[in-house]
DNA sequence: TTATATAACATACATTTGTCTGTTATCATA
DNA sequence: TATGATAACAGACAAATGTATGTTATATAA
């Protein structure tokens, strides 16, 4: 290919290889070579080399299509939505899984996965009938945090407080009542750290692809 | 490794490849049948072959680690999230990206970006302040949808109607008014397909990373 | 201009990886 | 038990891919 200032092929291939990761397609060096019309391997090489060096790749050796995205540029990961709590966190049935959908924690453990809301009992707080809210298990929970709760087997989405040793939770509607099960009727099951809502037909990954 | 009944190491082979695909690292078929301990390439290959005449897996035929999710197991791509709206949904400038996020959409194309909203004139809707939409451009509106727009070089998220050859831009907060700008002041920019709110302090994708 | 760093090229070789042919073992069903 | 289908193994070869060495061309700055 034609010769360009320092840097400039450098960071087109950076893009590129990028572009190409995200998509969950690593490219080999000859991938590189042919996109940017090299007639050496060597060229593309030097150039992923050099990005590896300045730390905006980082590479597996040895291995085909070695290159990667450092940590901090490491995308995102497919959770399960749900359309009820799961009776343990763990032991999700496939049968109830409605779909995937990509977030971006390192979730890497089974901690987090998504469930659908009915009711509109948080509407005071933004979230509304259908939305979906993701929920990690597993963390510590504070005053006010929106969480979702299993009463006796009813799963719920309510803010949590805990007042005089009571634990309490507290819809965001002014029709709903306050609830303070006893402890032995309650669990936990995590907190919500994200809503989303879907404004138009959107299938989920995944969809109705069990079996 | 000892055999199984029929299907069984089929289905096994399935999630894992599935899993390292949704991480964007193809296996290889020596480091599947590495994974099930297998004496033999051949055992992986067979299975894997298999696995793309049942339609589960697609293949790229002599590339390496070329297995791949059919169409609708496509997961995501990662959009970018602007502070303000774009002056041209084109051209992005790199500096106003505040992070990029996962999305499902098949946007292979640039027509998706992420806002991030100010203000609650939309509340009723359940958009805060803060919250963050999914904007593609490029797309019809219809009566009631909500879009954002540009008046008079300003941004806004809004309920679009249109009343008597008339545009109007609703908000859904009884406290603003509703908007009837010229048609010359305004621009549409695209419709609003989906809300996320980040509950717990998220580090979008690639932040800070620009340059 | 000259010197130095970067970019691009040419060629060769080693390893990884995909693929092929044939055999043996276990499962499922009659 | 007999039979066909599936699962697993063994060994080899060919293609894809990573890597190394050396050379030439252009950009940048003194």
């Amino acid at each position: 290919m034609a010769y360009t200032k320092p840097g400039v092929t450098r960071n087109r291939i950076y893009q590129f290889v990028r572009e190409r990761l995200l998509d969950g397609e690593p490219p080999t060096v000859r991938e590189v070579q042919a996109a940017f019309r090299m007639r050496a391997v060597q060229s593309a090489k030097s150039h992923l080399d050099a990005l590896v060096k300045e730390g905006r790749l980082i590479k597996i050796p040895g291995k085909s299509r070695g290159y990667r995205l450092p940590a901090t540029m490491q995308p995102n990961r497919l959770v399960p939505i749900v359309g009820r709590v799961p009776a343990g966190p763990f032991n999700i049935a496939v049968e109830e899984i409605e779909g995937y959908i990509p977030v971006q924690f390192n979730a890497d453990e089974q901690t987090v996965f998504g469930l659908r809301v009915s009711g509109d009992s948080m509407i005071d707080a933004g979230i509304l009938h259908g939305d979906i809210v993701l929920v990690r298990t597993e963390t510590e929970i504070h005053q006010g945090d929106i969480v979702v709760a299993m009463i006796d087997g009813e799963a719920t989405v309510k803010e949590f407080r805990r007042v005089d040793d009571r634990i309490q939770l507290r819809p965001r509607n002014d029709n709903y009542p306050v609830l303070s099960p006893d402890s032995e009727d309650l669990t936990i099951v995590g907190k919500v750290v994200e809503i989303r809502r879907y404004l138009e037909g959107v299938s989920l990954v995944g969809e109705g692809l069990n079996g």
